[in-house]
DNA sequence: GTTAGCACTCTTTGTTACCGAGTGCTAATT
DNA sequence: AATTAGCACTCGGTAACAAAGAGTGCTAAC
């Protein structure tokens, strides 16, 4: 069943003036705004049938009317208000990538610093997973006649570096051979496959040069797993804290925890389409973000999809603004990215 | 004037019971502890006198009483009840020092949050300053034609990396030249002198063998300058949201506010002494941590100071136990770090 | 189809009363 | 002289109740 332009209207205005209020909306407070013409009777009675429809709610038996997440989905899909940025925002966000850029990391929190102070809203960004770089080079520093500290670098400039034990025999000489033989051998080499690349096309080579090869080459097969869970950057913990829907203790303590599990917040934001997307409530799959809305946007390089940025808040959210938040810096981070690894 | 020793074990049962119950602690119900044998009446009148000389206070006129920081102050200096560690305490301590240890972030990440676990507070550890590690190895990786990855691998294995633009004119050649240079003459140079002592010494070396060597001298020295910040480990950052006193969302608000400048927090917890320090109310300084007690314990390797271990609690903290727990940390830390960087 | 009018519902706010835990003081007891 | 029993008093918390206000649904009139 469709629903009449009143009634988008109505919709519409009820879901713009409670994400600015927080307040459930009332037929007489509707009647009085200028983009609405008829009385406040009318108002109640097209108010029911949204309300039968599913796309608003009643917090009590005689209060005004609040979006249900079906009003906002609808809303979101339908009823966006053309979204016109800020010059403001634009110039915000556009200042992140006015400087020289050197490093990944540096430019990602800070893009999420800048979203989360904006918005009010915590953001996070999910960077690239790093066992999709190729590696660049491996070095090999020894500590002391025991450790030694085992140093990936990867071809967008990312550096791990893990310690391990050095076997007793060996000398500086073999060490060095040793690290000859990685470079030649993983260079370019997903980092993600140089674990099985070692045992394969390593070992015997390695035989040949090493004594007592079996142990170091265990050793650093095992240094070299690099775990493959993407790093998460993460600002504006706290601005929930602000929001009225959160004046309770427990939800935030909730819901705080929730973001301090990096594990599940990766599942949560981790997508494989493109592009925005915009998750309402229980549309996020986790009973404590009822009251919250997920949006998120891929970043790439080139045509290479690397992460993703996600603005969390409450479902009473500015969606319009965020979601042109991020589509501007989506794509102006992708295409520093872009830049960043020479991808044409 | 001194305290009488019925006072002195008034006032320890308050504090003793008020940190247990987070409830002002009255006449009648402390009359019928086992560990006090005279009648309310006579209590009422030592905590008359108790509260005179603001040892306690009330938070209305007919309420039980409750400590003040000057109780707490007196409290923690001279009523302690010996610090007899729980076994399981002991056990979860111990265990972070079980396998073998590699490397110190890891082992610092592990203590701070068992630490917050054990406690329900939270728990902060300051890192040693790497400005004061010796530089062990350098290393420049070029990325690509115009930038470069340098990595300075320290003796502690402590590896710090930073990006930067390579000059336009120099070949594979002069920057291995370069690196052995650098290497040579920077082996074992505190971190935070290598800028100075680049200019100094590697200058007229590097002028000899390398083309356009100002620009990129310049660029290594910039590149060189690691921040000599200590770096900060949390756990439990919301605990906090658990204990009464913060059932108040502003409260909450302002000192997770605190919590994540990381920079007040470093000051805060710096300590120029050693061995364990208590920090009550207002002794913090912040007036937002009014409500909240500070104990540190400093650890080191060898006879070196590395570093704080910090418990942040409401000033109803369980003072034995941590301090027990600091203590026993504190100590078991060190001797691992000892071990770890061969100190003898 | 729209709207004015009205009875009704439910939250919010304020008032009042009362209970209980606690105190300070006085007088009796040890 | 120190301790304790007794008692009047204070204050926070809770419950009960009333009144105000915002809102609804329905009906009848426009």
């Amino acid at each position: 069943m469709l629903l009449t332009d009143r009634q988008l209207l109505i919709l519409q205005v009820i879901v713009d003036d409670f994400i600015r209020s927080a307040q459930p909306v009332g037929s007489r407070s509707l009647s009085k705004k200028e983009e609405i013409s008829f009385s406040s009777a009318t108002i109640r009675n097209e108010m029911a049938d949204l309300e039968e429809m599913g796309y608003i709610e009643k917090t009590h038996t005689s209060s005004g009317r609040v979006p249900s997440e079906k009003g906002y989905r609808y809303y979101v899909d339908h009823l966006l208000s053309p979204q016109a940025l800020d010059q403001h925002d634009i110039k915000i966000i556009r200042s992140i990538f006015a400087g020289k850029i050197f490093e990944f990391e540096n430019i990602i929190q800070k893009s999420a610093k800048m979203l989360s102070e904006l918005t009010n809203y915590t953001s996070i960004v999910l960077g690239p997973a790093v066992s999709v770089n190729k590696l660049k080079r491996i070095q090999i520093v020894p500590l002391n006649k025991e450790t030694a500290v085992a140093i990936l670098v990867t071809d967008t400039g990312h550096v791990e570096n893990r310690t391990f034990s050095l076997p007793a025999s060996i000398d500086s000489n073999e060490l060095e051979k040793t690290v000859n033989i990685l470079n030649e051998r993983l260079n370019g080499v997903p980092m993600d496959e140089l674990h099985d690349k070692i045992y394969k096309e390593v070992a015997s080579l390695l035989k040949q040069h090493i004594i007592h090869y079996d142990w170091f080459l265990q050793s650093i097969a095992e240094t070299v797993k690099i775990p493959n869970t993407e790093k998460l950057f993460f600002a504006g913990k706290t601005n929930m804290l602000s929001q009225p829907e959160f004046h309770d203790i427990s939800k935030v303590r909730n819901l705080l925890t929730i973001i301090d599990h990096e594990e599940w917040i990766t599942d949560m934001i981790r997508s494989n389409s493109t592009g925005i997307n915009v998750k309402i409530g229980s549309e996020i799959q986790n009973s404590i973000m009822e009251n919250c809305s997920l949006i998120t946007a891929t970043y790439s390089a080139g045509s290479e999809k690397l992460g993703t940025i996600a603005i969390l808040g409450p479902t009473r959210m500015e969606y319009s603004r965020v979601i042109g938040l991020l589509k501007l810096l989506s794509s102006d981070l992708s295409s520093a990215l872009t830049k960043l690894y020479h991808y044409k």
